[in-house]
Parts: C-alpha cells; structure tokens; sequence
RNA sequence: GCUCCCAUAGUUCAACGGAUAGAACAAGAGACUUCUAAUCUCUAGAUCUAGGUUCGAUUCCUGGUGGGAGCACCA
C-alpha cells in the first residue's frame, strides 16, 4: 500500500519537477467518498496560485503532465486513453498494465488517482497471510512505553467513570504494543488518603449495629468470614462486601461534614494511615486494601484489561515528599505552613499549588512527582504515557511544569492524556453523594438486554453475552474522541444496534457463518480476482493500517471504531444484496476470500479497541 | 474575576484546510421457505454569532454569546 503512495508521490513529484516546481513532499490523500478515487492530490490548487493560473484549468495541464511522463515508463502494453467529458466538467484519463487504471480531475482542481484491480487482488492476499497480524506496524520497535491508566481509589467503588479511563487505557496500550513497543502497563492505585481514611472511620463507627453490616465488617477488621455470610452470599460475597464499604464511605463522609468530632477522628486516622502508628487501624486498613485490590482485579479482568506493575499512591506520597523537600527554596517555596509552586512564575498560565500541606502530608501534586521519578526508575521508558479524565488537565499542567525544573528527562519522555468525561442527560455523574452507577450494575443492565435477544442461541450463552455487554459499553465509549466529553444516555448510548459494538461483532459472526457455509459446500477460497468491478469492500480493507496508524500517532481509537462501522456496513450492505457462499457462481471463491479478509480485519480492529469478536451470536 | 476545553440534523456522534458536511438513533415506507433480520433498501433534516486569513474554512486567528472544567493545603 505505502509503494503505491510512494509511486503516485514520484510521478507527482516528477511532473512538477517539468514545470520546474522543486517539491519533495505532497499532499496524498484518500478521498472520503469512496466513489472519488483511492487517492487524491491537490498539488494542481496548491501550486496554480503561485503560477497565477487558474486553479482547475492549471489541474488540466498538470495532469497532461503526468499522462506524459506514465506514457514514458517503460511498462509492456501500456495504453493511454484521454476522455474529456464534455458535459461532465470531467477530464479522464484511462491506462491498461498499469498500476493506475484511471485519472481524473474533478471538482475544483483534485487530480484523483484510481487503482488497478491487481491492487485490489494483492491485497485480499495480503491480509490472509498476514491474519492477526494485518494492521501490526513497527512504527515503534526498540521502544520501550509505560503506560498508566484505571488508576483506582481502593475503598472505594468502580464507578462508570474509570470504565472510560479503562477502556480508553487498555485500547490505546493494545495500538500502542501493535506498534511494536514493548509495553509496560500499571495503575497507580489511590491506598491512602482522606477518602480511606473516612471509610476506615465508619467500619470502626458502624452506622448500625448488628445483621449482615456488623458481620461483614467484622472480616474486615479480623480477616475471617462469618461462615453464615459466606454460605449466605456465596460468590457474590466480595461484591457484598464491596458494597458495604461503599456505604461506609458515603457513612464517612457525611459524618466528615457535619460532625466536628468525626472529622477529627478521621484527620487523626489519615495520618495514621500514613505512618502505620496504629496497630487496629493498620490491620483494618492492609485488609481493605487487599480485598478492594482483589475487587479492582476481577472487575478489570471482566474488562479484559492486566496489569503488569502497580506503583501505589503511598509509595510515591514518600518519594514525592523527598524531592519536594530537597528543592524547597529551588522551586518550592514555603507559604502559610505549606510547601507550593508557584506555576505563574514560570507560566502566565499556570497557577499555584500546594505540594506539602501544613501538617507536612504530601498533597496529590507532590505523589504525582514521586510517581513520575518511580516510573522512569523503575522501568527508564523511552516514553511514559498516562491517562486521567480531563479534569485534570490544567492541573496536569502546573505539576509537570514543577517536575521539568526537577529533571527534564521526565517531562520530555511524559505524555499525559486527558480524556473527556461521561454525564449524564440531566447533569454532571456524581461520586460524592454515594448514588453512582458502578461499572458492575451497568454491565449487569446491559446483559439481561443482550439476554433476552438470545432466545436462540446455541452455546455458551453466558459467556457471550458477557462479550457482547462489555463489547457495547466499550464501543460507545470508544467511537467517539476521546478528548470531549460523553453524553451518555443510558438507554440511547447502549443500543445494540446501528452504530454499536454488538453490530461489528454481530457482523464478524456473520462472516464467519459465510464462511462456514462455503466451506461445507466445498467452496474453496481464492484470492484470485474474476470481475473487474472494485468494491467499496475492496476500497475499505487496504486502509486499515493507515487508520490503525493514525489512531496511533495521535492516540486515538475512534479512528479504529469509525473505520471498523464504515467497514461492517460495507460488508453487510453487500451481503443483503448478494450470495456469496454460491456454488454455482465462478465468482464464489473471491468473495469467500473478501469475506475471510473482512472477518479478519473486523476481528483484529475490535481487539485494538479491546473488544471480543465471539464467533457466533 | 483569571486560565483551559467545548459548540455540527429533534438527539448522540463523524468529517488529516478541500469536492454534494457523513453516520447512528428517533419518524415514515418496504425486504426473512434463502449464507445469522442485532441485518438490508428507500424518504426528510444541521456547521452558535460577527469579522479576518485562504483559490477554498465546520476546521486556523480575533471579538461576542452559551455550556463544562480548573484556580492554596481533596484526589
């Protein structure tokens, strides 16, 4: 595919070489509409003005141009054909043997190149030998990438807003690791705190006594299960135990609020927290910590996302405080009993934050700089990446600007991504007043949906459905860019249909039950092209590397779902309106191989997106 | 108040400075004794506003309007 931009750049570049226009670069493109050519070229617009002509007549001689010079390469057979429409403001040019079958000009001045079916041929053939590595480059070979995401605050519940951090995260590490990186995946998850501290404050304070509460938080605090609860909740004890600290966090936080008391405690707690003074509370808190990491890996496994390392936030709270502390008076400085940066002394933009708080604690900004020194030494990346919610993004701001007068390497190498936020139709997704929706009641919502369209299916029934709810989900987070913020509508948002995760996969499936129905008429799969009508199929498939490498450059894997739907709907487009598994059409064969290559490219897309093609459903 | 982000059909989203601004949902009309109808075919509808740059602007720049986020000890 490149050798054939490549060859269209060289005749470009040649002809306005005999114009005497030095050029070493043009401007390729692929027409977005399909029917316009497979490449397209605007240099005769670019270049018209400097020659003071006019832009579509200049096209014109141009192109004769580039007739010319293809009539000069020796090619056996070569054929050149003119055709100016008279009518049709169009001027075409037609080649036999040749890697270019038609030219056109058309519209304001673009010269639209069309490619040989023998293209189209070579590529089908390509992508069923290439399989599951069709769309894989070595854009970043040698490189050695850590990527952070998901980052979760333990204690706490997994709401629907780190499904986006997740699945924007997990397909961003899969394109990235398809480039060839070696990939380094962690999360930093948040085991210390205010927010734990509260919760540790309300297991220790129950806001009421006795039943399931009482005893489940007895686990907590002696790390042995009642047996009565663990008969009495079975395989949903650890959600059940989840829940409770949730509740104890909404108990914790409310208390924080409105009881001068408790908020003693608690800021009591915290510190204790942080230097593990206290016996009862540290014993409380390493089994939350446990069980709540033990959550977060289940729920994130259901996702289809690993972890290879994990940095918690205390470790890089005690790192953070080191590096502040030795460059107090260098870039920090000492303010009202706190340690702050002072951002806008380094840009009008930026502003002033706390990086030690009056009682000595490190702030979030300060663990964020331990965080960075841990990562680069832990794993010296050629790059480090990370991805939080866009919240964040001024923020990010002022403490890489501290960080870059620390050590620039760190700055340099870092790429923080910020992504946009889901809300809700009515307003803004809360996680302080306790009533969210977790990423496990939206999952199991979405399920029964996806069930009661199963009433037939053969199979494992369960396991599918949980691919094709974690798949719809994903999707819709996914199809749009990730940098703004989500509408999400709830009923609209999760259709199983139209532009929707469960319709590519719907539409793998039903390739791949083309293709078993080939296979069991005896048709063999041929890549041998027998018609010279080239399809939008066609005209899709070669593209997908190109996309996949944008979505890579520019960490973007709505260009991968765009694609992936604009693809589905080719394929299903045209088998509403053909047979393809025809045993007695001479065709049948390419169109088994059109289908195996759009099966492949639907399921290698969908695993960069980091969702599940079931082979049926 | 200051800084950053955003504004496209009724709704949710697309569109590497290009061609007639694409889809999906919702609405209406059709298509399953056939390779999976979670599908396909047809019908209607949009670039917030005022300028500027450009052969060409939804895209870049400036002002305005509207929305979101951040701005000292939360994460």
């Amino acid at each position: 595919m490149i050798e054939v931009q490549k060859k269209i750049e060289k005749l470009i570049i040649k002809a306005l070489g005999e114009l005497d226009i030095e050029a070493d670069k043009v401007h390729l493109e692929h027409p977005v509409d399909l029917s316009m050519g497979d490449y397209s070229t605007n240099v005769a617009m670019v270049y018209a003005k400097k020659l003071g002509k006019n832009p579509r007549e200049f096209a014109v001689e141009f192109a004769e141009k580039i007739a010319d010079s293809i009539q000069g390469v020796e090619v056996k057979g070569l054929n050149k054909q003119k055709n100016s429409g008279l009518k049709s403001n169009k001027v075409e040019y037609f080649f036999t043997n040749f890697f270019i079958k038609k030219m056109e000009i058309a519209g304001p001045g673009f010269i639209n190149f069309y490619l040989n079916e023998s293209f189209f041929e070579e590529n089908i053939k390509d992508i069923l030998k290439a399989g599951e590595k069709y769309g894989s480059n070595e854009n970043l070979k040698g490189q050695k990438i850590l990527i952070e995401h998901s980052s979760p605050n333990l204690f706490k519940e997994f709401h629907i807003g780190h499904m986006v951090n997740n699945s924007i995260g997990e397909s961003i590490s899969r394109i990235i690791k398809n480039e060839g990186a070696n990939t380094k995946v962690i999360s930093y998850p948040s085991d210390v705190g205010l927010g734990i501290a509260k919760t540790v404050w309300a297991i220790l304070n129950p806001v009421t006594k006795g039943g399931d509460y009482e005893k489940m938080l007895d686990f907590i605090k002696n790390g042995s299960v009642d047996n009565e609860i663990k008969e009495k909740y079975g395989t949903d004890l650890l959600q059940a135990q989840i829940n409770i600290l949730g509740q104890c966090y909404v108990f914790g936080n409310e208390s924080y609020k409105n009881n001068e008391n408790a908020k003693k405690q608690i800021d009591e707690i915290n510190k204790k927290i942080y230097d593990k003074s206290d016996k009862e509370i540290n014993k409380i808190y390493n089994e939350g910590k446990k069980l709540t990491l033990e959550y977060f890996e289940k729920i994130i496994a259901r996702l289809g996302s690993k972890f290879d390392d994990y940095i918690f936030e205390s470790e890089a709270g005690e790192v953070g405080k080191e590096i502040v502390k030795e460059n107090i008076g260098k870039v920090f400085e000492e303010s009202e009993g706190a340690v702050i940066f002072k951002g806008e002394n380094f840009d009008e933009n930026l502003h002033t934050r706390v990086f030690l708080n009056s009682t000595g604690l490190p702030t979030y900004e300060a663990k964020d700089l331990g965080l960075l020194k841990l990562k680069f030494d832990k794993y010296s990346p050629n790059k480090s990446i990370f991805i939080t919610d866009n919240e964040q993004n001024e923020y990010m701001k002022v403490m890489l600007k501290a960080a870059e007068q620390i050590n620039l390497e760190w700055t340099e190498k870092t790429k923080h991504i910020g992504h946009g936020r889901l809300r809700f139709p009515e307003g803004r997704l809360s996680s302080r007043e306790g009533n969210v929706l977790t990423v496990v009641d939206l999952l199991e919502e979405v399920k029964d949906d996806v069930l009661s369209k199963m009433d037939n299916f053969e199979g494992d029934k369960e396991k599918t459905a949980e691919q094709i709810s974690v798949g719809a989900v994903k999707y819709t987070i996914l199809k749009s860019s990730a940098g703004k913020n989500i509408i999400f509508d709830k009923e609209k948002a999760l259709a199983l249909e139209g532009n929707s995760g469960p319709y590519l996969q719907y539409t793998y499936a039903r390739a791949k039950s083309v293709i078993d129905k080939a296979e069991s008429e005896g048709i063999k799969s041929s890549s041998k092209k027998t018609n010279e009508e080239i399809l939008d199929i066609e005209k899709l498939l070669y593209r997908f590397p190109e996309v996949v490498e944008r979505a890579g450059e520019e960490y973007e894997p709505h260009y991968i779902a765009t694609y992936l739907f604009e693809l589905a709907q080719a394929f299903n487009s045209y088998y509403g309106n053909n047979k393809i598994a025809d045993k007695s059409d001479e065709n049948a064969p390419y169109k088994v191989a059109l289908t195996e290559a759009v099966a492949q490219t639907i399921k290698n897309g969908l695993w960069l997106l980091g969702i599940e093609a079931p082979e049926r459903l």
